[in-house]
DNA sequence: CGAGTTTGACCCGCGC
DNA sequence: GCGCGGGTCAAACTCG
């Protein structure tokens, strides 16, 4: 399984109606009341693709690695919803637009990517940003992108699912493995996506400053360990392996 | 021997 | 009211 940099003690496990795949149930040990509950599924059309759920706020300190993580899901989040990033912006036109016109029409969720998984890792933040409405009055908005961006790929229905009915804090992790066919073609862009992240010398700095109004904009439970502002909550960690590495994303 | 996982049972909310 | 399905509990089991 993915190791996001916090412990996870597995307690349940279910066969989900309709998948063939079992839904596993996780909880965070870092802490001893630690909230911060995880759903771990994979897709049943395509078994590598891994769907994580997230639920809660951690209420403990994170390990650096998870919060080098969560910086790089919160940075990666606040470039879509802000289009600051030009090579983001390149990203979003060329191979993943899916990911952001899923998520644009919707401010309160956020579509990142993650870099620092051994391998390509396409994470979806739904976390609320802390803002009154619990979600967005016509999610049918939302809903049209994704089976617009539906075609190329086949996950973004299902990330439709977790976004319409994941209200609470959550994320929807997706990981790209090595085949063919249309999978392949998600991975290329995965590819590219953690590559642009993981590669631009100004991301530290973009990360710094998207954070920032992020989080100033979004009191609550915005935006990730970075920047040292998220003392208290850590919403949402996505990433892979133990492995993660730590030069792409050092914020703070 | 302890920590973590497995697995069947139980609980509870929801739709019919 | 009843059945179903999702989520959680906890005893048994496994592994280091």
């Amino acid at each position: 399984m993915i190791s996001d940099g916090c412990q996870w003690r597995k307690y349940g496990q279910k066969m989900a109606k309709g998948n063939p795949c079992p839904r596993a149930y996780y909880r965070c040990t870092m802490a001893a009341g630690c909230p911060v509950r995880k759903q771990v599924q994979r897709c049943a059309e395509d078994r590598t693709v891994l769907i994580t759920t997230y639920e809660g706020n951690h209420n403990h300190p994170l390990p650096p690695a998870a919060m080098a993580m969560a910086s790089t899901t919160a940075a990666a989040a606040s470039m879509l919803l802000s289009g600051s990033m030009p090579s983001a912006d390149g990203l979003i036109a060329g191979g993943s637009n899916f990911l952001a016109r899923a998520v644009l029409p919707c401010s309160s969720s956020v579509a990142t990517i993650s870099a620092s998984a051994p391998f390509p890792t396409v994470t979806l933040d739904l976390t609320q940003t802390g803002t009154s409405p619990p979600r967005p009055p016509e999610p049918a908005q939302l809903q049209a992108a994704l089976a617009e961006a539906a075609r190329p790929v086949s996950l973004p229905q299902l990330f439709g699912q977790k976004l319409y009915d994941q209200s609470k804090l959550s994320a929807v992790q997706a990981v790209a493995g090595t085949q063919d066919g249309g999978g392949a073609r998600l991975a290329e862009t995965v590819n590219a996506a953690t590559a642009v992240i993981a590669s631009d010398p100004n991301f530290t700095a973009v990360l710094a400053a998207a954070l920032t109004s992020y989080i100033g904009s979004s009191s609550s439970s915005g935006g990730g360990g970075a920047g040292g502002s998220s003392g208290t909550v850590q919403p949402l960690v996505s990433g892979g392996g133990d492995s993660c590495s730590r030069d792409d994303t050092t914020a703070s």
